[in-house]
DNA sequence: CGAAAATTTGACATGACTCAACTGGAGTGG
DNA sequence: CCACTCCAGTTGAGTCATGTCAAATTTTCG
């Protein structure tokens, strides 16, 4: 069963025990989604925890002139957050969409709070998966703050280019805060330089 | 004693019992620095948690041109972290650089990660804490991707209104991810604006 | 196959940077 | 108290980065 990923995926963190797999195992849910459709929309609190097994998302904001903002990309093997709404109840501002036809775990929040009140371990484990998080988002806000649109795009083709041949273009645009348009003319002209040498 | 500050700062997310107030006291050390004086520099590996009881930092990177780029300012009552640095022990690429006089509570990583292991309270006071500022950065990095400059300094100025009286614009300028000059545009624009009405 | 979405291209407009010059405090030493 | 320096801030001209809009083309998915 897929919960196996899930439970490989801590494990990479801290080994967990019979009794703690047990745990998760009773309150995980696996979901089957198509592509366009939502774990989360604009408006509705948060109310899972979700793994994902296999698919891609994207995690975006919609402006006051209806264009998208990608935040993240999650694929297999990594968790969607959306941190502020799950934690404080509040109605999400992002929305949360599956690009691919994708299998997902669910644990509700009422369970992980449960899962984290009475396993130290688990508890510690989601520290460490939101401190890394932080990380790789202070590195973007850095990037997006210090460079050029250009550069941001090679870093992000080099760092995710296993990911970035499952996206459409538009979308690797929004997530680097450019418009699909500009995005092209860098592609045009850095294809531009490699054809010479 | 200004420990004071840092335990009323751990009862706002979960009130601490005598063991843990005591145990905090045992490992806490006090410091003041001056003006200029480092936290942490590039190339150091971060051995200490660090709280802001008085003053004011500025965590930065320098760019290959030495130009400085500001992540992130924390006064009283804040947490200054390296989270990259602290806990996988890599040198710090950043800078933490005090902008005021300054009295800070520091804890060693040692004595950190035993609390940790001991106390599960503050394993998860350390966890809300990371959230917390992973929402802000998040929503930082939303705007930086989907607003113009003028749109973010207003947004700074007024989620940030008694921070930002305390810094010269150019700090303010790097941490909007824009030269000092064109901050100072966005400042004239924006005073024949308000003039006018 | 057919509709919808993605991509490219060009002309033009605006945002933002660079460089250089100038202004006006805030120390600092005489 | 003055002369001096140093740094933050401002201003303007010119340039580069990026956005907007529209049209044509290609790809993708149902």
């Amino acid at each position: 069963m897929s919960i196996q990923a899930l439970i490989a995926n801590f494990d990479k963190y801290l080994p967990l025990n019979d009794e703690e797999r047990e745990a998760l195992r009773l309150c995980v849910v696996e979901r089957k989604l198509r592509r366009k459709q939502f774990v989360l929309q604009e408006g509705e609190v948060c109310k899972h925890y979700t793994f994902v097994v296999e698919g891609c998302f994207k995690k975006y904001h919609v402006d006051t002139k209806g264009v998208e903002h990608n935040l993240q990309f999650i694929a297999e093997n990594d968790w969607i957050t959306e941190v502020d709404s799950i934690h404080n109840r509040k109605p999400s501002k992002a929305y949360i969409e599956a690009i691919e036809p994708a299998i997902i775990l669910q644990i509700s929040q009422r369970d992980l709070y449960d899962l984290l009140a009475k396993f130290h371990k688990l508890e510690r484990i989601f520290r460490v998966i939101i401190e890394n998080r932080y990380v790789a988002l202070e590195n973007r806000l850095l990037q997006t703050i210090s460079e050029t649109a250009e550069d941001r795009y090679l870093s992000f083709m080099e760092q995710y280019h296993d990911l970035a041949s499952r996206l459409p273009n538009t979308q690797i645009a929004s997530y680097l805060g450019i418009t699909p348009e500009f995005l092209s003319k860098i592609r045009g002209k850095l294809s531009k330089k490699t054809e010479k040498s």
